[in-house]
DNA sequence: TGTTGTCATGAACGGGTGTTCAGATATCCT
DNA sequence: AGGATATCTGAACACCCGTTCATGACAACA
């Protein structure tokens, strides 16, 4: 095996990936074939094997690719440790990684039932780790009496949920810039914490 | 066409539909085959067509049947005129509403994508009615100065999102009731829009 | 009792599915 | 130049897909 045909091979399964993200993000898993990526490639079926397992492996490795970049985009942040400032930052950081990433969001919370049971339970996990940042801001502003919340559990999930949900209308060339969605996302996530 | 087959008929096409719906939540409608389908009603596999026009048409009626029937129920409600009344109202009958059914939520929120345009455009259309009914409620509450949203149409998405989001975590046996998930939801959505 | 119309069967249609593999090809190292 | 290795092609495998249709069963009305 040489160094050469491992760039290229490398390459290679990029473009494959790349194909993969788009083709499940605009038809779904279960209407995407293996034919259709490898057309996109410029490849026969049988070459797309020397790269991938098989198609269900492409999911889960676009969905943890997708996870782990998030859980180390989030901890690049370097969030401040007052609780308040916490929030806002995470608020901003999640509205804006999603937004610049509709495909791998969309496949990361729509194809979970096409993974089996091991590979769900493993990109869950991932997702877990995530939402637990955020619920440890929350229990520990709450603690502080900074925020006010009756379940911290629960005010993560909402919070969470009400800001991916930016990623089903927000485009671009709207009525808003990112930056005042962001704005307006941080003084709700704000006050339904009952941060003072 | 004699009156007992009439019922005959109408009784198998409600099967059929049931089936659809619990096996389209399950696995994703491109995953689902009609022989499935058939074979979870008891029929082969062309008797379907007696009752359904095609596959499509299938996922179309189940859409459709769901945003009207949450539309008229929540016309039902009959809530009341004050804002933050209605609020409280709209939250509880939401969640209530989307917690009673989580097939046809998962259904009607992730197999828009399986929708040709016409079909997609008309269950936009039902989906669109529904937000505007809370859209409403926070435009009069600003308005009348009873709620502090900067941007009516963002505050509706963010709630609906939020909203909508208990489908993914509630479960029946699970630490909270849902009349324990209503208010603590109620307490976060008003607080959210800044009810005073 | 015979006629009419509804509904189900079972087979077929043309085509698409994921995956495998022998053989051809291209690239790199010696 | 020659051998080794990684990658691609093209065909095949066994199976599943949505949809159609001739045939037949059965129930209701005249």
């Amino acid at each position: 095996m040489t160094r050469q045909t491992r760039i290229r091979s490398a390459e290679t399964g990029a473009r494959i990936r790349a194909a993969a993200l788009r083709l499940f993000a605009r038809d779904g898993y279960a209407a995407v074939s293996m034919r259709q990526i490898a057309g996109e490639v410029g490849l026969q079926v049988g070459a797309l094997y020397n790269h991938v397992a098989d198609k269900q492996s492409l999911l889960v490795v676009l969905m943890r690719e997708h996870m782990e970049a998030l859980l180390a985009a989030l901890d690049a942040e370097a969030l401040p440790e007052a609780p308040d400032a916490a929030l806002e930052g995470f608020v901003r950081f999640h509205i804006r990684y999603h937004a610049a990433r509709p495909d791998e969001v969309f496949i990361a919370y729509m194809e979970l039932r096409n993974l089996g049971p091991e590979n769900f339970a493993g990109i869950e996990a991932l997702r877990r780790r995530y939402e637990d940042r955020l619920e440890g801001m929350l229990a520990r502003g709450a603690e502080a009496g900074i925020f006010s919340v009756r379940d911290a559990r629960v005010a993560t999930m909402a919070v969470i949920a009400m800001l991916t949900g930016v990623t089903t209308w927000f485009r671009p060339e709207g009525r808003l810039s990112l930056d005042e969605v962001e704005a307006i996302y941080v003084e709700m996530a704000r006050k339904a914490v009952g941060a003072r």
